[in-house]
DNA sequence: ACATAGACCTGTTGGC
DNA sequence: TGCCAACAGGTCTATG
């Protein structure tokens, strides 16, 4: 479920507690996730400490100090949750120290700060789409060297954006799913930048380009809607990432309110405009927008 | 190249 | 209340 904001809300989420951290044991209570953990994922990873936290599209990155790049993602359904890593024996503990579902508890990193306090970091799945893979020796893997454009920044423009979809006779929504076009849009923020933008996401990409393939109204547009939806996403986890750390630990997850997403039958929110937001379903998964003010 | 459907999993929700 | 179908924020694979 986590689209970039989200995984970007968690590298921040995780980066004061694994920065600089040794890996002192990483426990694995399963063989897999969506796919086998890689040989010797435990042994590669324990002893060394990690020097930085990255995001690459939907993806986390940990770099580890003479051992491989590791890649993490959340599928549908990944948390991480920060743990004190003392072992507690308080009697009457027992409710706070289980997990809310450690029934989904798949990887428990052990670790050690610089100051030597000890934490856990544990990675929940239920659904076990989330995965963990090991990078080669140069930082390469398949999954990460096909990516599109991040549409944080600023070199996500209309220009870019034209070029991008110049020709495409896939709809709007399906051509901003495309991880090799533009690298971290989920199916809200799809929806979501379409509306602020004022584009249907039935509408064929290649429309947002001129003859020529360059920028235009329309791509301009979209392309401010995309930036501005995911730095906005990325601000809100931001703020509710202050409330979580007091909480439980959990990141993965934060509650943002949204203009078109799951508001089927509900008015739109664009000053005067007076249509009802529309659920339809494009490529197997559902699309939200306004078919009165996205044209 | 492109569109669609199915696959992978478990949990939650809404209708009857 | 219980049951069951539909659906869920991702992406890889196979098929047309």
């Amino acid at each position: 479920m986590p689209e970039l904001p989200e995984v970007e809300t968690v590298r921040r989420g995780l980066q004061p507690v694994m920065e600089g951290a040794r890996i002192l044991k990483v426990e694995t209570r399963r063989p897999d996730l969506r796919f086998p953990f890689p040989e010797n994922f435990a042994k590669r990873l324990s002893g060394r400490r990690i020097l930085a936290l990255g995001r690459r599209a939907k993806y986390l990155t940990a770099s580890i100090e003479g051992g491989p790049l590791l890649i993490c993602h959340l599928g549908m359904s990944g948390s991480f949750r920060i743990e004190d890593g003392e072992e507690r024996s308080i009697p009457g503990d027992f409710h706070h120290e289980r997990s809310r579902d450690a029934a989904h508890d798949h990887v428990v990193f052990h670790l050690a700060g610089q100051h030597g306090g000890k934490t856990r970091v544990v990675f929940n799945d239920p659904r076990r789409f989330g995965f963990m893979l090991f990078a080669d020796d140069a930082g390469e893997h398949p999954m990460l060297s096909g990516l599109g454009v991040e549409p944080t920044g600023n070199a996500l423009d209309g220009g870019l954006l034209a070029g991008l979809f110049a020709g495409k006779q896939a709809p709007l929504k399906a051509a901003l799913l495309d991880q090799r076009l533009i690298a971290g849009l989920g199916n809200i923020y799809a929806s979501e930048a379409l509306w602020r933008a004022g584009l249907s996401p039935r509408r064929t990409a290649g429309t947002i380009a001129s003859a020529s393939g360059g920028p235009t109204a329309r791509a301009e547009r979209l392309a401010t809607a995309i930036r501005s939806v995911v730095a906005a996403a990325i601000a809100a986890g931001g703020s509710t990432l202050r409330d979580y750390a007091q909480a439980d630990g959990s990141l993965g997850y934060f509650q943002h309110s949204f203009s078109v997403y799951d508001r089927e039958g509900e008015p739109c929110r664009k000053p005067d405009c007076n249509g009802l937001i529309r659920r339809i379903v494009q490529s197997g998964r559902s699309t939200f927008y306004c078919p009165v003010c996205q044209r």
